[in-house]
DNA sequence: CCTACAATTTACCAAGTGGTCAAAAGCGGA
DNA sequence: TCCGCTTTTGACCACTTGGTAAATTGTAGG
């Protein structure tokens, strides 16, 4: 279609002809899959193929090319977003008994807060879970027996009450009010819209001390009992 | 379906032949509402109008002879879940002083949990939060101003600090941690399809102690500093 | 400059999508 | 029994949607 001169030099970027733009693959997916967390955080998983590939900028079946499905897209949408970003030292932190439990559980919150109080992971989160439970079932393990489980452990060394029964409906609950509340800052600010925290550590430390408050009360009375 | 002596040789019709079953605008209006609250709880809002047609029992278009739209059914079950369940004794009740006020907040929040822990009333919320935070912009203002603020108010007043300063981060953050971990109790439940506490007020008991010893701590800290 | 190949797009498909409409059929009243 | 009104439905529409195929075009290597 175009005649052998070529258009001049187009450099007036504005919408009426899409300039073929030839990328590396790698480039191309990396933008692709960077456009991909963005659109689905926004729009949910159910946000339609041709419009994310609109806000990237190339047609849709260009996406198709890269990615078999949008299932698979999304899939590597996981991946980058929730594998990627767990740190091990978090669990071996929580059990480095060189350092006050308190202070221990204060530092690794503090981090996992920062970490995962983002808008792709907060929202893309509470999508899937809706859609399907397929992230939550997985992380939600992790995040059971890589963390939670052993602050369990260490609260009940804390306070004298070694011993490794399963942890009862108590213990279960407050530590999950802790997790929970944090990640519930990120549900408040990217799905409700109120302002995030200024002080972030702060609030981190002060739901840290709850729960150290509660457990130093809830902890002993949940001793003796058989497994929740 | 009956052992029906009337089925025509036109038995040869591919699916079922519904029988047409006439009812009252109010009973097939009411059947319609509750099948799309149990539905939309859990295809989500973007579920299809034939499915939920089809789980009543009916064809699609009846549903539109009831509601002009889908978005009118969808804001009935706004109305129908949300505005007819807020009790107004909640705020009532926190600020009557004539009880402690960790009794007062402690039997409050065991109502609220189990007004709210229902999975049409924590599904949908949350759908609607993703999809445009209609009700969540509503609902949520509710709470703030009708129990959260009023619960500050009477902390205050409970740890000798009375004065009318606007909250604080810190003390937001706080009763936030309380009221977002008892709604967090059913998005495990709902949404993630953890266990459900078998003793709830035990678990609603605890939390709201922890925020009775967290308080302690926090609320003096706070008393000198400008609203936050 | 040309060629070959991979990146990219246009055109298309089949199955769904909310919504409409006129025909069909229960049912109360005569 | 039949009439007439209202509920209920089958057929249909325009648009969306994930996915495909073949044509098109940028560019590296000769």
């Amino acid at each position: 279609m175009p005649p052998s001169s070529k258009p001049p030099a187009d450099a007036s970027r504005t919408v009426a002809p899409r300039r073929r733009q030839r990328l590396s693959t790698e480039e191309r997916e990396r933008q692709i899959v960077d456009g991909a967390i963005q659109f689905f955080s926004e729009h949910g998983l159910t946000g339609q193929m041709r419009e994310l590939a609109t806000t990237i900028g190339v047609s849709h079946p260009l996406v198709f090319h890269y990615f078999p499905s949008k299932k698979a897209l999304i899939e590597r949408v996981y991946a980058e977003v929730y594998l990627g970003r767990w740190k091990p030292e978090w669990e071996h932190r929580v059990k480095d008994r060189s350092e006050p439990f308190e202070a221990r559980l204060t530092g690794v919150y503090i981090d996992y807060a920062r970490t995962i109080l983002t808008k792709e992971w907060v929202r893309i989160l509470i999508h899937s879970a809706l859609a399907d439970g397929y992230i939550n079932d997985h992380y939600l393990t992790l995040v059971g027996e890589r963390l939670l489980r052993p602050i369990i452990g260490e609260a009940r060394a804390e306070l004298g009450l070694d011993d490794d029964r399963e942890p009862t409906e108590a213990e279960t609950e407050l530590i999950w009010g802790l997790h929970g509340g944090i990640f519930y800052i990120g549900v408040r600010h990217w799905i409700y819209g109120h302002k995030f925290p200024e002080n972030l550590p702060q609030v981190v430390t002060d739901r840290v001390r709850a729960f150290m408050l509660a457990a130093r009360e809830i902890f002993p009375r949940e001793a003796g009992k058989p497994a929740g």
